[in-house]
DNA sequence: GTAATCTTTAGAGTCAACTCTAAGTCAAGT
DNA sequence: ACTTGACTTAGAGTTGACTCTAAAGATTAC
Protein backbone atom coordinates (compact mmCIF):
# COMPACT_ATOMS: atom_id res chain seq x y z
CA UNK A 1 0.00 0.00 0.00
CA UNK A 2 1.30 3.34 -1.32
CA UNK A 3 2.21 6.17 1.89
CA UNK A 4 3.08 9.39 2.26
CA UNK A 5 5.57 11.58 3.83
CA UNK A 6 4.70 14.63 5.32
CA UNK A 7 5.95 17.09 3.53
CA UNK A 8 4.42 15.35 0.68
CA UNK A 9 0.90 15.07 2.22
CA UNK A 10 1.42 19.01 3.39
CA UNK A 11 1.96 19.97 -0.34
CA UNK A 12 -1.41 17.48 -1.11
CA UNK A 13 -3.55 19.75 1.28
CA UNK A 14 -1.81 23.15 0.67
CA UNK A 15 -0.79 23.23 4.45
CA UNK A 16 2.86 23.61 5.67
CA UNK A 17 4.01 19.97 7.48
CA UNK A 18 4.58 22.22 10.75
CA UNK A 19 0.75 22.81 10.62
CA UNK A 20 0.17 18.90 10.25
CA UNK A 21 2.64 18.49 13.06
CA UNK A 22 0.40 20.48 14.94
CA UNK A 23 -2.33 19.05 14.30
CA UNK A 24 -1.02 15.65 15.45
CA UNK A 25 -0.04 17.33 18.34
CA UNK A 26 -3.55 18.20 19.17
CA UNK A 27 -4.80 14.83 18.98
CA UNK A 28 -6.50 15.12 15.29
CA UNK A 29 -3.98 12.48 13.68
CA UNK A 30 -4.16 9.64 16.27
CA UNK A 31 -4.53 6.57 13.02
CA UNK A 32 -1.29 7.87 11.05
CA UNK A 33 1.10 5.04 11.59
CA UNK A 34 4.70 5.40 12.60
CA UNK A 35 8.12 3.25 10.46
CA UNK A 36 10.25 1.76 13.44
CA UNK A 37 12.28 4.86 13.54
CA UNK A 38 9.31 7.49 14.12
CA UNK A 39 8.82 9.01 10.85
CA UNK A 40 5.10 9.22 10.20
CA UNK A 41 3.27 7.23 6.97
CA UNK A 42 0.52 8.53 5.62
CA UNK A 43 -1.79 5.88 3.67
CA UNK A 44 -4.89 7.62 1.94
CA UNK A 45 -7.24 7.12 4.13
CA UNK A 46 -5.69 9.36 6.00
CA UNK A 47 -5.67 12.34 3.63
CA UNK A 48 -9.18 11.39 3.16
CA UNK A 49 -9.22 12.02 6.92
CA UNK A 50 -7.29 15.15 6.48
CA UNK A 51 -9.52 16.33 4.28
CA UNK A 52 -12.56 15.90 6.31
CA UNK A 53 -11.03 17.75 9.49
CA UNK A 54 -10.10 20.46 6.33
CA UNK A 55 -13.78 20.30 5.92
CA UNK A 56 -14.93 20.79 9.48
CA UNK A 57 -12.17 23.73 9.99
CA UNK A 58 -13.51 25.58 6.71
CA UNK A 59 -16.92 25.58 8.55
CA UNK A 60 -15.15 27.63 11.65
CA UNK A 61 -14.90 24.48 13.77
CA UNK A 62 -12.05 25.30 16.50
CA UNK A 63 -9.14 22.45 16.42
CA UNK A 64 -10.64 21.49 20.25
CA UNK A 65 -13.73 20.28 18.51
CA UNK A 66 -12.59 18.24 15.73
CA UNK A 67 -10.64 16.26 18.20
CA UNK A 68 -13.85 15.53 19.93
CA UNK A 69 -14.79 14.24 16.85
CA UNK A 70 -11.50 12.56 15.77
CA UNK A 71 -12.04 10.74 19.45
CA UNK A 72 -15.73 10.00 18.87
CA UNK A 73 -14.63 8.11 15.46
CA UNK A 74 -12.17 5.99 17.58
CA UNK A 75 -14.60 5.36 20.28
CA UNK A 76 -16.36 3.46 17.48
CA UNK A 77 -19.94 2.65 17.13
CA UNK A 78 -20.85 4.01 20.16
CA UNK A 79 -20.77 7.36 19.13
CA UNK A 80 -22.56 7.09 15.79
CA UNK A 81 -25.49 9.57 17.17
CA UNK A 82 -22.85 12.15 18.26
CA UNK A 83 -21.22 12.12 14.93
CA UNK A 84 -24.44 12.26 13.25
CA UNK A 85 -25.72 15.42 15.42
CA UNK A 86 -22.51 17.02 15.20
CA UNK A 87 -22.44 17.14 10.89
CA UNK A 88 -26.39 18.26 11.26
CA UNK A 89 -25.36 21.21 13.28
CA UNK A 90 -22.54 21.59 10.89
CA UNK A 91 -25.21 21.95 7.99
CA UNK A 92 -27.05 24.29 9.73
CA UNK A 93 -24.00 26.18 10.34
CA UNK A 94 -23.39 26.51 7.16
CA UNK A 95 -26.83 27.44 5.72
CA UNK A 96 -26.35 30.37 7.99
CA UNK A 97 -22.61 30.96 6.67
CA UNK A 98 -24.50 31.10 2.56
CA UNK A 99 -26.87 33.62 4.25
CA UNK A 100 -24.72 35.70 5.58
CA UNK A 101 -22.20 35.71 2.55
CA UNK A 102 -25.57 36.24 0.45
CA UNK A 103 -25.61 39.37 2.18
CA UNK A 104 -22.51 40.34 2.31
CA UNK A 105 -22.42 40.02 -1.28
CA UNK A 106 -24.96 41.93 -2.03
CA UNK A 107 -23.51 45.06 -0.17
CA UNK A 108 -19.85 44.30 -1.94
CA UNK A 109 -21.69 44.65 -5.45
CA UNK A 110 -23.40 48.15 -4.42
CA UNK A 111 -20.04 49.34 -3.15
CA UNK A 112 -18.78 48.28 -6.71
CA UNK A 113 -21.72 49.98 -8.52
CA UNK A 114 -20.95 53.53 -6.16
CA UNK A 115 -17.76 53.47 -6.98
CA UNK A 116 -18.04 52.45 -10.80
CA UNK A 117 -20.61 55.43 -10.87
CA UNK A 118 -18.38 57.92 -8.63
CA UNK A 119 -15.11 57.05 -11.09
CA UNK A 120 -17.47 57.80 -14.27
CA UNK A 121 -18.54 61.11 -12.44
CA UNK A 122 -14.95 61.71 -11.42
CA UNK A 123 -16.34 62.48 -7.93
CA UNK A 124 -18.16 61.43 -5.25
CA UNK A 125 -19.97 63.93 -4.62
CA UNK A 126 -22.72 62.59 -6.95
CA UNK A 127 -23.95 60.06 -4.03
CA UNK A 128 -24.12 63.06 -1.45
CA UNK A 129 -27.98 62.77 -1.61
CA UNK A 130 -28.10 58.88 -1.52
CA UNK A 131 -30.28 58.15 1.55
CA UNK A 132 -28.86 56.18 4.25
CA UNK A 133 -29.18 52.79 4.64
CA UNK A 134 -30.88 51.12 7.53
CA UNK A 135 -30.69 47.39 7.88
CA UNK A 136 -34.10 46.20 7.34
CA UNK A 137 -34.75 43.28 10.11
CA UNK A 138 -37.76 41.51 8.21
CA UNK B 1 -29.03 65.05 14.98
CA UNK B 2 -29.20 62.13 16.67
CA UNK B 3 -25.97 60.95 18.43
CA UNK B 4 -25.22 57.40 20.24
CA UNK B 5 -22.90 56.57 22.50
CA UNK B 6 -20.08 53.66 22.30
CA UNK B 7 -22.19 51.33 24.26
CA UNK B 8 -25.26 52.17 22.10
CA UNK B 9 -23.33 51.46 18.64
CA UNK B 10 -21.49 48.47 20.40
CA UNK B 11 -25.15 46.67 21.14
CA UNK B 12 -26.47 47.87 17.76
CA UNK B 13 -23.67 46.15 15.95
CA UNK B 14 -23.77 42.90 17.89
CA UNK B 15 -19.67 44.13 19.16
CA UNK B 16 -18.08 45.02 22.47
CA UNK B 17 -17.22 48.81 23.66
CA UNK B 18 -13.66 47.18 23.88
CA UNK B 19 -14.02 46.15 19.89
CA UNK B 20 -14.82 49.58 19.09
CA UNK B 21 -12.12 51.24 21.11
CA UNK B 22 -9.59 48.82 19.56
CA UNK B 23 -11.16 49.66 16.16
CA UNK B 24 -10.57 53.08 17.20
CA UNK B 25 -6.91 52.21 18.12
CA UNK B 26 -6.24 50.37 14.73
CA UNK B 27 -7.17 53.62 12.90
CA UNK B 28 -10.81 52.33 11.14
CA UNK B 29 -12.93 55.12 12.71
CA UNK B 30 -10.95 58.48 12.18
CA UNK B 31 -14.56 59.76 11.43
CA UNK B 32 -15.57 59.66 14.58
CA UNK B 33 -16.30 62.91 16.47
CA UNK B 34 -15.94 63.66 20.12
CA UNK B 35 -17.38 65.76 22.84
CA UNK B 36 -15.29 68.51 24.59
CA UNK B 37 -14.74 66.39 27.47
CA UNK B 38 -13.54 63.30 25.12
CA UNK B 39 -16.45 61.31 25.01
CA UNK B 40 -16.90 60.09 21.54
CA UNK B 41 -20.22 60.54 19.85
CA UNK B 42 -21.10 58.28 17.02
CA UNK B 43 -23.47 59.64 13.90
CA UNK B 44 -25.96 57.84 11.80
CA UNK B 45 -23.13 57.56 8.73
CA UNK B 46 -20.98 56.38 11.63
CA UNK B 47 -22.65 53.21 12.49
CA UNK B 48 -22.67 53.44 8.38
CA UNK B 49 -19.16 52.88 7.99
CA UNK B 50 -18.89 50.72 10.71
CA UNK B 51 -21.64 48.40 8.54
CA UNK B 52 -19.28 48.60 5.83
CA UNK B 53 -16.33 47.60 7.93
CA UNK B 54 -18.17 44.73 9.54
CA UNK B 55 -18.73 43.72 5.80
CA UNK B 56 -15.27 44.03 4.73
CA UNK B 57 -14.39 41.93 8.17
CA UNK B 58 -16.48 39.47 7.35
CA UNK B 59 -14.85 38.71 3.81
CA UNK B 60 -12.03 37.91 6.11
CA UNK B 61 -10.20 41.24 5.10
CA UNK B 62 -7.26 41.90 7.85
CA UNK B 63 -7.78 45.03 10.04
CA UNK B 64 -4.78 46.54 8.34
CA UNK B 65 -6.01 46.52 4.95
CA UNK B 66 -9.62 47.80 5.78
CA UNK B 67 -7.35 50.83 7.64
CA UNK B 68 -6.22 51.34 4.06
CA UNK B 69 -9.41 51.19 2.94
CA UNK B 70 -10.28 54.28 5.29
CA UNK B 71 -7.58 56.02 4.44
CA UNK B 72 -8.44 56.05 1.24
CA UNK B 73 -11.91 57.52 1.95
CA UNK B 74 -10.38 60.15 3.66
CA UNK B 75 -8.02 61.22 1.30
CA UNK B 76 -11.26 61.94 -1.23
CA UNK B 77 -11.83 61.47 -5.11
CA UNK B 78 -8.25 60.78 -5.86
CA UNK B 79 -8.69 57.18 -4.41
CA UNK B 80 -11.81 56.22 -6.07
CA UNK B 81 -9.99 53.75 -8.77
CA UNK B 82 -8.36 52.29 -5.75
CA UNK B 83 -11.38 51.90 -3.73
CA UNK B 84 -12.78 50.08 -6.51
CA UNK B 85 -10.18 48.16 -7.73
CA UNK B 86 -10.57 46.90 -4.10
CA UNK B 87 -14.54 45.86 -3.84
CA UNK B 88 -13.86 44.33 -6.95
CA UNK B 89 -11.27 42.31 -5.39
CA UNK B 90 -13.55 41.77 -2.52
CA UNK B 91 -16.40 40.60 -5.07
CA UNK B 92 -14.23 37.80 -6.71
CA UNK B 93 -12.91 36.63 -2.74
CA UNK B 94 -16.22 36.37 -1.95
CA UNK B 95 -17.26 34.47 -5.03
CA UNK B 96 -14.49 32.02 -4.21
CA UNK B 97 -15.91 31.32 -0.64
CA UNK B 98 -19.56 31.00 -1.82
CA UNK B 99 -17.53 28.16 -3.94
CA UNK B 100 -15.81 26.76 -1.58
CA UNK B 101 -18.59 26.66 1.18
CA UNK B 102 -20.99 24.79 -1.47
CA UNK B 103 -17.79 22.10 -1.73
CA UNK B 104 -17.73 21.71 1.93
CA UNK B 105 -21.60 21.80 1.89
CA UNK B 106 -21.66 18.81 -0.14
CA UNK B 107 -19.07 17.23 1.82
CA UNK B 108 -21.34 17.98 5.23
CA UNK B 109 -24.26 17.02 3.86
CA UNK B 110 -22.37 13.76 2.24
CA UNK B 111 -21.37 12.58 6.26
CA UNK B 112 -25.30 13.66 7.11
CA UNK B 113 -26.14 10.61 4.62
CA UNK B 114 -23.37 8.63 6.06
CA UNK B 115 -24.03 8.83 9.35
CA UNK B 116 -27.82 8.59 9.10
CA UNK B 117 -27.14 5.14 7.56
CA UNK B 118 -24.81 3.85 9.49
CA UNK B 119 -27.31 4.57 12.80
CA UNK B 120 -30.08 2.60 11.00
CA UNK B 121 -28.04 -0.50 10.43
CA UNK B 122 -26.54 0.44 13.87
CA UNK B 123 -22.92 -0.07 12.43
CA UNK B 124 -20.76 1.96 10.30
CA UNK B 125 -19.77 -1.41 9.17
CA UNK B 126 -22.12 -0.61 6.23
CA UNK B 127 -19.63 1.73 4.64
CA UNK B 128 -16.48 -0.62 5.12
CA UNK B 129 -16.59 -1.04 1.14
CA UNK B 130 -17.25 2.38 -0.15
CA UNK B 131 -14.43 3.76 -2.25
CA UNK B 132 -12.38 6.20 -0.88
CA UNK B 133 -13.29 9.17 -2.33
CA UNK B 134 -10.30 11.45 -4.34
CA UNK B 135 -11.52 14.84 -4.88
CA UNK B 136 -11.85 15.98 -8.40
CA UNK B 137 -10.46 18.71 -10.05
CA UNK B 138 -12.39 19.32 -12.53
C1' DG C 1 -24.40 66.77 45.96
C1' DT C 2 -23.37 62.38 45.88
C1' DA C 3 -23.70 57.62 44.40
C1' DA C 4 -23.96 54.77 40.59
C1' DT C 5 -22.90 54.17 36.18
C1' DC C 6 -21.10 55.63 32.29
C1' DT C 7 -16.81 57.04 29.64
C1' DT C 8 -11.69 57.79 28.76
C1' DT C 9 -6.60 56.13 28.25
C1' DA C 10 -2.35 53.27 28.09
C1' DG C 11 -0.97 49.23 28.34
C1' DA C 12 -1.14 44.35 29.76
C1' DG C 13 -3.22 39.78 29.09
C1' DT C 14 -5.54 36.12 26.43
C1' DC C 15 -6.44 32.90 22.89
C1' DA C 16 -6.28 30.15 18.72
C1' DA C 17 -3.66 28.68 15.28
C1' DC C 18 0.07 28.41 13.65
C1' DT C 19 5.35 29.02 12.83
C1' DC C 20 9.77 28.42 13.87
C1' DT C 21 14.26 26.96 16.32
C1' DA C 22 17.49 23.82 18.12
C1' DA C 23 19.41 19.65 18.52
C1' DG C 24 19.35 15.49 17.12
C1' DT C 25 18.12 11.14 13.97
C1' DC C 26 17.39 9.00 9.55
C1' DA C 27 17.62 8.16 4.46
C1' DA C 28 19.37 8.60 -0.26
C1' DG C 29 22.95 9.60 -3.49
C1' DT C 30 27.86 9.31 -4.93
C1' DA D 1 31.87 6.74 4.33
C1' DC D 2 30.15 11.04 3.87
C1' DT D 3 27.34 14.81 2.63
C1' DT D 4 22.81 16.62 1.86
C1' DG D 5 18.39 17.05 2.89
C1' DA D 6 14.18 15.36 5.20
C1' DC D 7 12.53 13.85 9.37
C1' DT D 8 11.90 13.87 14.69
C1' DT D 9 10.87 16.33 19.35
C1' DA D 10 10.03 19.88 22.96
C1' DG D 11 9.30 24.08 23.50
C1' DA D 12 9.61 29.07 22.35
C1' DG D 13 7.94 32.85 19.41
C1' DT D 14 4.56 35.20 16.39
C1' DT D 15 0.29 37.09 14.73
C1' DG D 16 -4.26 38.89 14.70
C1' DA D 17 -8.00 40.18 17.01
C1' DC D 18 -9.63 41.03 20.65
C1' DT D 19 -10.41 41.52 25.97
C1' DC D 20 -9.55 43.33 30.09
C1' DT D 21 -7.52 46.28 34.05
C1' DA D 22 -6.55 50.38 36.46
C1' DA D 23 -7.02 54.90 37.36
C1' DA D 24 -9.09 58.82 36.23
C1' DG D 25 -12.82 61.85 34.53
C1' DA D 26 -17.88 62.64 32.91
C1' DT D 27 -22.98 61.95 33.20
C1' DT D 28 -27.36 60.56 35.10
C1' DA D 29 -30.78 59.68 38.72
C1' DC D 30 -32.51 60.97 42.95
Amino acid sequence: MKTYSISEVAKELNVTAYTLRYYDKEGLMPFVERTASGQRLFKESDIAALNIIECLKSTGMPIKEIKTFIDWCTAGDITLQQRFDMFMERKSVVEKQMKELEETMKLIEHKCYYYKTALEAGTEDIHKNDKIEIPVTT
